[in-house]
DNA sequence: TTTGAATAGTGTATATTATACAATAAGAAA
DNA sequence: TTTCTTATTGTATAATATACACTATTCAAA
């Protein structure tokens, strides 16, 4: 048990990465092989991993997310902490953080955030045998997830709606850095749950001083081009 | 130490209690005594303490309100989870953790939680030497408290500064079951950090369908009585 | 080159909500 | 009866949100 100094098996961090691919919100997983009995058994987490000794729980999300996916700089948000003593309860998952850990869990508590980010950004695995994608977000209830992990991304999903009315500019992570307003207006009524007014919607934007019209037009659209804007903080 | 196998000594929960006396919001604090190379230091904490092995975490904030304070059926909302390095760093907290847990204290995540309560509710000490107050919350700056209490009380602060936008209900955890207009909306004001119009306010006040007037008057006033309302959720 | 298909872009009338503002009512105390 | 203190109430105006439908532009196909 090498990482006995090192790490501190008793914390994680977890990241929920939403993105947006113009249609729907998704969820950055992470895929898992666990050797169960010779059998290999497939399933997706989150990017997480329990946190270093010397490290605040900020600097671990960072850290893993960086890890496992290669992003750097990304603006992450503690949400909330899940602490139920049965989390760390399944054996594959014992089996799991045990194996690639090296060192004897018992109880974890997880302190989950939220990301924002433009989806078309690389996600590059740098070390091993990990793979990060992209998954639905309304497909997540029908996949096999990792400890809590489901619950944590609805919590996630949850934090995101309310705080978006308070942040809106956060809004602005999930789209390309030029964006015409009907993909805006897409990304806004997926996460806020509504069908918005094109006019009204127009009019409510016109009044947001942080999106600024540019002087060009989408490109190979078979159809009238849509003017392009971007966001100025 | 005998603790070790009750006692979780990584993570911890740490109440934030909020009440309001009418005219300001107060936070409940315990004092501590530690006796540091034969002289008694005092300063104060939050409501806190390691979690249990077999604990969820809102059942930890439960369980340690309750036996700091003697109250129970408290409606507590996780909100933040402390855990720099540093913040168990200071040689008199180790102490009097030391003290007081029988375990060797490392570092400690702790996770924060609010609640609100009525300021009339008894607060009554079960065991020992802790005794619990209500500080005036513009007093904690000039305050010593342990650990990063300071700073957990502020977030504690934003989070139902935020909070009671969305969840007007929890308001009425602050006031005495009949109240006044007066009342809510002295209390409305201090929490959102407004002056609002009288007339306005009972406007706004006849629209929320869960204030209801009662039929009687408050008494003992040397002017005119004003009529009293309750909370119907 | 004309036509159709697809999406972009725009204005006005109405309803709802928020704000500003001051005089009267009620009860207690002198 | 007067005075003091706080309670209670309405109206006019401004700001914001909503409902609603036609014309513009571009590409592609006939």
């Amino acid at each position: 048990m090498s990482n006995q100094n090192l790490y501190n098996p008793h914390v994680s961090v977890d990241c929920v990465v939403f993105g947006f691919d113009g249609e729907q919100l998704k969820v950055l997983l992470i895929e898992r092989s666990i050797n169960e009995q010779n059998e290999l058994y497939n399933d997706k987490k989150l990017p997480g991993s329990i946190i270093l000794n010397d490290e605040d729980l900020d600097e671990a999300a960072s850290r893993v997310l960086t890890e496992l996916t290669g992003l750097k700089n990304i603006y992450l948000s503690q949400f909330r902490s899940f602490g139920g003593p049965d989390r760390t309860k399944n054996p594959r998952d014992i089996l799991w953080l045990e194996n690639t850990t090296q060192l004897k869990i018992g109880r974890i508590v997880t302190v989950a955030y939220v990301a924002l980010i433009k989806i078309d950004r690389k996600i590059q695995v740098k070390n091993d045998n990990t793979q990060a994608n992209w998954c639905n977000l309304n497909e997540v209830a029908t996949m096999n997830l990792a400890f809590d992990h489901a619950k944590i991304i609805n919590k996630g999903l949850e934090y995101i709606r309310h705080n978006l009315d308070i942040e809106p500019h956060l809004l602005f992570e999930l789209l390309p850095r030029k964006f015409t307003i009907s993909q805006l207006r897409s990304l806004y009524d997926t996460v806020h749950q509504t069908t918005s007014d094109v006019r009204n919607f127009h009019k409510k934007v016109a009044q947001w001083t942080y999106v600024v019209a540019l002087d060009e037009v989408e490109e190979g659209v078979p159809h009238r081009a849509a003017r392009l804007y971007k966001y100025k903080k």
